[in-house]
DNA sequence: ATTTTAAGTCAGCCTTGTTGACATTCCAAG
DNA sequence: CTTGGAATGTCAACAAGGCTGACTTAAAAT
């Protein structure tokens, strides 16, 4: 134990800062997002999709017409990258691109009737899993581990994920 | 509101497993792994490797002396993946591979100095993340947060993460 | 002696990320 | 009205890091 896990140590109960513990985390924190992302993927690999298509889809579905450049922001990847996965979603149909009413510069995003049915199985296969995991972890577990994961996150994703948690749509 | 979520909250307070509250979660996991990732792959991009390279030093300095087929187990990928990226930490002096004692056909991993060296700066960087988050959450959350995330893992894998958890080396 | 296992290698493919260059369209400021 | 800048799209090239399949070597197991 180092210097810093001594001082960490010092008054109170702060066994939980200590290297050891930070370390079972970060391990949690990899195994557990294999587990977040397996069941998705299996349905992804049945249309000939990756994950990428699946954010994509998450986030047109939770921001109904949304533009790309916002789309972009909450991906965090480039206007190349997202565009080539926009491109073969729009041309099998699960993606709507509609010029903006008051920029006609900006696309407006949806999905399509079979958009949503797709989006539909992904997440409803991703909460299940949610599901199980809060059921067997109880209410409080869950807020812990919101608020962890919360506090995880860079500032301005927060505010992007905070925007997104009030919209009502 | 479907009937599962109205079922869900039948008796008790099951708040916790709507549909709104499992995407909020599924949204926290998407963008708290972004931040969680993002420390080290700065370090990482200035030696010119990838997150692959972090999850071999990390396994490797977590399990001495572990065999290539084991590190297989833990990171996921198939034997050629992991090949690539182990021959460059190999070339590069931050691994050591030797043969195996008991089974000459096994290849003992160990990290070198300057594997440990990364490792730790890798590893640090990523602990100071975790440990701001576990410091404004608190030890409830934390344990809370562990909870829903064991809860989350496949349960091949959670076998490895609980044996992985049990070592003390 | 034969089969199986562990590791490594070569070749090729795919997804998804990256830069850079460039065209188009349109809004807005001068 | 003109011009500058913003939003989008497209093309090209490239890299990381997954994947499969085929094959070799060496050593262990049967």
């Amino acid at each position: 134990m180092d210097q810093r896990n001594r001082a960490a140590m010092g008054g109170e109960n702060l066994l939980f800062l200590t290297d050891e513990q930070l370390r079972k985390g970060i391990e949690a924190m990899f195994f557990a997002y294999r587990g977040f992302t397996a069941d998705p993927d299996r349905i992804l690999e049945q249309h000939g999709y990756g994950r990428a298509h699946h954010r994509a889809l998450h986030f047109i579905n939770r921001t109904h017409g949304t533009s790309v450049n916002n789309l972009l922001g909450l991906l965090g990847v480039t206007k190349q990258s997202l565009n080539r996965v926009l491109r073969t979603l729009i041309n099998d149909g699960l993606v709507e691109s509609r010029v903006g009413r008051n920029d006609r510069r900006e696309r407006n995003l949806f999905l399509t009737h079979a958009g949503r049915e797709l989006e539909r199985a992904l997440s409803e296969a991703q909460r299940e899993r949610m599901r199980a995991a809060y059921r067997a972890a109880g209410p409080q577990a869950v807020a812990g581990f919101r608020q962890v994961l919360e506090a995880m996150m860079d500032d301005e994703i927060r505010t992007q994920y905070d925007t997104l948690k009030e919209r009502r749509p």
